[in-house]
DNA sequence: ACCTGAACACCGTTCAAGT
DNA sequence: ACCTGAACACCGTTCAAGT
């Protein structure tokens, strides 16, 4: 059991990767993404930014381990319900995972992890979709066309999110420049694209998508064998 | 006619924000956009990286105007064709400008132009799914699906298109991870999910989207009056 | 084994001074 | 008006040396 990595051994250990992951989360809610260095990260665990290399060869490989950390928590989908349903529950689910940090889907975008919690969510999401019978193409498909728009339109919801001050298309702006030039459709779509409705947003492209796939029809899912 | 601004009173400029975007995106394919630097820019164009300054506010605004570059050359949709028809042209012509320039999508996703080219290519997308009977919130939440789509997944395609020596994901360590775990469903969706063939995944997620905007029926696209 | 100290090779941005 | 020179306030990363 006490192995070389025993406490007690030597000086204990004031970093490990979960602990600086934890902080490294606090500090993105706290400052952003931009502002998010790895020395202000190791003043707030009370040590230099060299000592951080010893646990992550690199920048990327921390952020890599932060946007594995944000999937860590997705609930499962419902249990007795049909795979649309239990499919939109896993996009929402996403969604959700990466508005929960501050540029959450920026670190996620940027990355690409292969860590146990990302890899569960694609495996739970391509196994509705094999259980109701749709091939294992048309499974890995829809996992990457669900995924890619989730992260997507995240990414454009985090980033209206921010303070107009630092916004470079806030919504005003972009009036302006619509309604000064030829755009008699975009000035009509105004309204709605300056919304800030964003889960109406998003369900309204995820319906897309399913029904979609509802359409697929003859490729893939004939009311197969999954539906519980 | 001739105005303050006229060459030949004092020194010509040796910058201007058209040429300077040129350069800058020559430089974007050359280096990748984590080594497009104020200093190199400035440097292939013969210059110190203050006089940048005079010409864009920051280098986000540098950035904003690249993307804007990039969808300069949007061709329009086929003229007789129907809305889906049309509405496809325009998403795959979106990913091709954005696969035009290395990086080009994340130079995208992290700006938001509002310039000519930007409000042409979204009015004309709104264009086609109003002239096809889709309400003006319909066709405003659609661009935003499709374009969402179209940016996570060009992200996706470009990521993955990155030298090894340098990507996070190469498909051998997925593979690896994959199989050590876990995650039977995911083993059987690796093989697709590890093709190369991003014109057919790109393809898988715009019929869905498609198909789902034919299945609205109701509340849009009643066969209108724009089909030509 | 783990961290410090200090350096290396850069960044984006500003601004007085030159022309 | 436009650009240079030089600085300011930082970066990510490395690595000998300490403990």
């Amino acid at each position: 059991m006490s192995s070389t990595s025993s406490p007690g051994r030597g000086r204990p250990a004031r970093l490990d990767r979960s602990g600086t992951v934890d902080t490294a989360l606090q500090l993105l809610d706290a400052l952003g993404l931009d502002d998010l260095t790895m020395r202000r990260l190791a003043d707030s665990l009370g040590v230099r930014a060299g000592a951080l290399y010893r646990h992550f060869a690199t920048k990327h490989d921390l952020l890599t381990a932060m946007a594995e950390r944000m999937l860590a928590d997705i609930p499962a989908p419902r249990e007795n319900g049909d795979w649309d349903e239990r499919l939109a529950d896993l996009a929402r689910a996403l969604r959700t995972a990466l508005l929960t940090h501050r540029d959450g889907a920026r670190v996620f975008a940027g990355t690409h992890s292969t860590g146990a919690h990302t890899l569960h969510f694609s495996d739970t999401v391509t196994g509705v979709l094999r259980e109701a019978g749709f091939t294992d193409e048309d499974a890995a498909r829809t996992l990457m066309a669900v995924a890619n728009f989730t992260v997507g339109h995240t990414l454009e919801e985090q980033a209206a999110l921010r303070p107009a001050d630092e916004a470079d298309a806030d919504p005003e702006r972009l009036r302006q420049a619509v309604e000064s030039g030829p755009f008699p459709h975009l000035v009509a779509a105004l309204p709605t694209l300056t919304g800030t409705d964003f889960t109406a947003h998003f369900e309204f492209g995820l319906r897309l998508l399913i029904q979609g796939l509802r359409a697929l029809g003859g490729s893939g899912a004939r009311r197969g064998p999954g539906a519980n």
